[in-house]
DNA sequence: CTGTTAGCGCCTTCAA
DNA sequence: TTGAAGGCGCTAACAG
């Protein structure tokens, strides 16, 4: 299993390390001749170059650092795919990590990034903590933060891309109050977090804007699970039907409120119609079909892929950036209009 | 952003790197005083030791690479999940590839990560490509096959570790039969694959067995997508119903199928059962139900690590293992008995 | 218990 | 165009 090495190829080709070495980086300096037979006898030795090596003396590893709450999230997986293959267009190689073992500390979880010297770090989270802990890292290495919202008062001092929650947020409610919608629950507000926050406050104030009130019921979970959906669907429904719509904070919230739904016998959209918030994979199952607010994870991706590269290759920059991305109605099958819903006679 | 380094902190507490590096790596040769008071420094200082330059002294890494398809696709997601898990418990760190754009040279792949000196690597695949790929680098670095079945016959020299997918089909074929099902429906056949291969051979068995023959439908496609199973499903619906229940040769194949189904109007599982295998998380979603033969990915997943490192720490060992891992049948909704489904008057 | 000294594999001046 | 030498940050003998 030993491998072989630059000097291994020199003392096979009868030159000295550097010229191997200039070879391959593909300098000019050397000449065609001895370059062609040293790529010859590579290719013969088997060789690789050793990328730890190289990274060491150059100081850059050409690789960021990715870190997501649990890469079997659907939303956070397609988002990993499309950040590694922007990533890779612009010639860097991601490292994936979950945070699900290091709730508590994603600190830890930075310092192992850090240690392998990776040239830069994006930290996939919705949670207010992540913020705070990237904040701390911002002169240590450049980082963004992705997928939750800044709040606009608190200058917390991070590089950040995400959704516009608020306008998300106003782009339901006006989607449900278009289709004839008065009487809306929203379900699953998580006041701890900033992205929901800012999600909610968009919805209530094109509520508020037409004079209508809006039926809130929280979830204390301080994660927006399939299982968490089907509790509060449960609560709402045990109470009997008093709204036309249900706008779920996020898509798995959705899923649980789906479930729950089954089991009271309630028809969607027939009986209440439900809109979902991300847009993941499994909303246009068959069968399941969800309306919802896309998160546009490609467009995420790609700025803050972009984002983290240019912070990379021109520090110096003092400022933070925040991108905010637009999202997108995805009209499916779970939300009808109000006459249908209740007839006419 | 320049880091501090041993040097630094050598310099600042007045004694050599050596003492250092001792009193980091919890070396006993040191006093606890001085070991005490060159942590503090380290602290203070923010010292995070280069994972890159030790792994190059060491010539070790302790990072072993999994590579799989598409962590998109939740079974993936979930295994590579799993197999993090259980690296990091026998402290090892896994580097993440997806292989979908390389899907004609996985060796770019295997280099790409040997030049990055992982330890070894886990290939997740069901493609027969992979099999032939890794057998080539087989005396290069310690290397186990996941997910895909290693024929009897052809000795390929791998390390392999799958779900008996012969006893799965078996074991479908035999819930279905037991159902009272006669006829009934092999969906997405894919001939090249081993895995598949086994699968059908396993079902077919069973059935044969019982002097009942089976109605196969092969899937032409290389990968068995939700899509490519809505367009089989079409196929098989558009000629009437002839069978009493559908075996499906993976679950994702099986959604299509729903998909298909609900197209027809015909109702899983009072017109016709629907049995999956692999028991990705869609499966389990309310209104999807989908009955399914496990792949038990955690015990997968812990075999494959587990065999792994013993490859790289104890090397020399000359034969090959292939570890079998016993399916189990997830009883859900979308299979019903016989008699339900065609009662007496 | 602590310091000195080689490297690990590679890149990059500086000379030739 | 090519060679020699130093150094990236760390560990592991080998001495003291």
């Amino acid at each position: 299993m030993k491998r072989v090495t630059i000097k291994d190829i020199a003392r096979i080709a009868g030159v000295s390390y550097a010229t191997i070495s200039r070879a391959l980086s593909g300098s000019s300096e050397v000449s065609e001749q001895t370059r062609k037979r040293i790529l010859e006898i590579c290719k013969q030795e088997g060789y690789r170059t050793n990328a730890l090596a190289r990274s060491l003396t150059c100081s850059k590893t050409n690789v960021i650092g990715l870190v997501v709450p649990d890469i079997t999230n659907p939303f956070y997986a397609e988002l990993a795919l499309e950040i590694e293959t922007f990533a890779r267009q612009m010639h860097y190689n991601v490292m994936l990590c979950n945070s699900i073992h290091y709730e508590n500390n994603i600190g830890e979880l930075m310092d192992f990034l850090i240690s392998h010297q990776v040239d830069g770090i994006i930290l996939g989270s919705s949670r207010n903590e992540a913020r705070a802990c990237l904040h701390e890292y911002h002169k240590t290495i450049p980082s963004v933060l992705l997928g939750a919202s800044i709040s606009d008062e608190d200058e917390y001092c991070v590089n950040a891309v995400s959704v516009d929650n608020r306008a998300g947020g106003r782009m339901a409610a006006e989607y449900l109050l278009e289709l004839g919608h008065r009487d809306i629950t929203y379900l699953g507000f998580r006041p701890s977090s900033i992205t929901h926050q800012l999600r909610y406050h968009g919805f209530l104030r094109a509520m508020e804007q037409r004079g209508l009130t809006l039926n809130v019921i929280e979830n204390p979970e301080n994660s927006s699970s399939l299982q968490a959906g089907y509790q509060l669907g449960k609560q709402l429904f045990a109470q009997g039907l008093t709204c036309t719509a249900i706008f779920a904070a996020t898509d798995s919230l959705a899923l649980g409120v789906i479930q729950a739904a089954d089991e009271f016998n309630i028809r969607i959209p027939e009986d209440v119609s439900l809109l979902g918030f991300d847009n993941i994979s499994y909303a246009a199952l068959p069968k399941i079909t969800l309306s919802t607010i896309d998160q546009r994870k490609s467009a995420l991706a790609e700025s803050a892929v972009r984002l983290l590269v240019s912070l990379i290759e021109q520090p110096s920059n003092d400022g933070y950036a925040h991108h905010m991305i637009r999202p997108a109605l995805i009209e499916r099958h779970s939300c009808a209009a109000l006459q249908l819903t209740k007839p006419t006679p």
